[in-house]
DNA sequence: GACCTGTTTAGATGAGCTTCTATTCAGGAG
DNA sequence: CTCCTGAATAGAAGCTCATCTAAACAGGTC
C-alpha cells in the first residue's frame, strides 16, 4: 500500500503504513527517541530567534562536550535541525518541515476528513528558514 | 504501565522541555521508532472496528511470531495500545491519549511566543530548565 | 482425557547505541 | 606566528535491543 500522494503518509491510523514509508520515519523517531535529544531539539526550538549556540546547549547536560555533540550530528542526519557556523560558534535551528512531518503521522482523527490528507503547511513566520 | 493519561507537555519548539518529561516522553518515542512496531501500530490503529487481531498482523511481516508478540508487548508497556483476549484469539487497540500526546508534541506552533528578544550573543542567555 | 492452534515467555546471539577519553579542526586574540 | 577556546572526529567500553529457537500457556475440538 503506498501512499497516494507525494507526501509523507496519513495520520497513523488512517491506513497501514507502507513498509518503506515507515522504515523512513522510523529513522526520524529514533532520532528523537532518546531524552537528551529531545530537550537539545526543545532548547533549539524554543530559544529566541529559533536558533541556538552549541555553548548554550552543553551547558544544560551532565555531558561532555563530544557527546552533546555527537546527539547534534544524530539530530542533524535525521533531517530534524541544521547547523551553521558563524565566527567561533555553531548555531542549530529546527527544520520545522521535519517536525510537522511527525505532527502529521501522530495528528488525531477526529473527523474521517475527506480525500486528501491536510498537510499543516510550514509556517513558522518566526524563524525566516522557508524558501518560499 | 504507567501513562496517566493528561496533558504532558506543550508542543517542542515553545519551550524546553523537563528533564523528566523528555525521559517520560522518551520511553514512548522508543516505542514507535521501529519500523515494525510503526507498522504495527498503524495497522492496528487503521483496522475496521479499531482493534486487530494478532493473527492478522503476524501475516504482513516475514517474522516469527515470537518477535511480533515481542514488539506488541513493548506497545503496551510503553501505554500505546492494549490487549483483550477472546476466545483464542487477542485483538489489540490503540489507546487514544497515548497517540495524541505525541501529536500535541509535534504539532506546529500556529501562534507563534510573544517573547521577541532576538538576541542569542555575547553571554549565553540562562536557557537553563523550566520551572515544571 | 488427548490433541491442535494461537499466543506468550525464556534464553541466547549478534548488531547497534550511548558515553567516554584523546585527538584534530576552525577562528579569533595577543 | 603562537596560543587559546569552541566544536567535531576517532576509537573503545559497556549496555540495550531485535531477532531467533525452544518451550510453556490458553482455549477450543474430538
Amino acid at each position: 500500500m503506498t501512499v497516494p500522494t507525494g507526501q509523507c503518509c496519513a495520520p497513523i491510523a488512517r491506513e497501514p503504513l507502507a513498509e518503506d514509508t515507515a522504515a523512513e520515519l522510523a529513522v526520524m523517531l529514533k532520532a528523537v527517541a532518546d531524552p537528551v535529544r529531545l530537550r537539545l531539539l526543545s532548547m533549539i526550538g524554543s530559544h529566541a530567534g529559533g536558533e541556538a549556540c552549541v555553548c548554550d546547549l552543553t551547558d544544560a547536560f551532565d555531558l561532555t562536550a563530544p557527546t552533546i555533540s555527537h546527539h547534534l550530528k544524530v539530530l542533524r542526519t535525521a533531517g530534524l535541525i541544521d547547523g551553521e557556523r558563524r565566527g567561533t560558534w555553531v548555531y542549530y535551528r529546527i527544520i520545522p518541515e521535519a517536525v510537522n512531518k511527525l505532527g502529521a503521522l501522530f495528528a488525531p482523527l477526529t473527523e474521517p476528513s475527506p480525500g486528501p490528507v491536510p498537510q499543516p503547511v510550514a509556517g513558522r513566520s518566526e524563524l525566516g528558514l522557508l524558501p518560499a
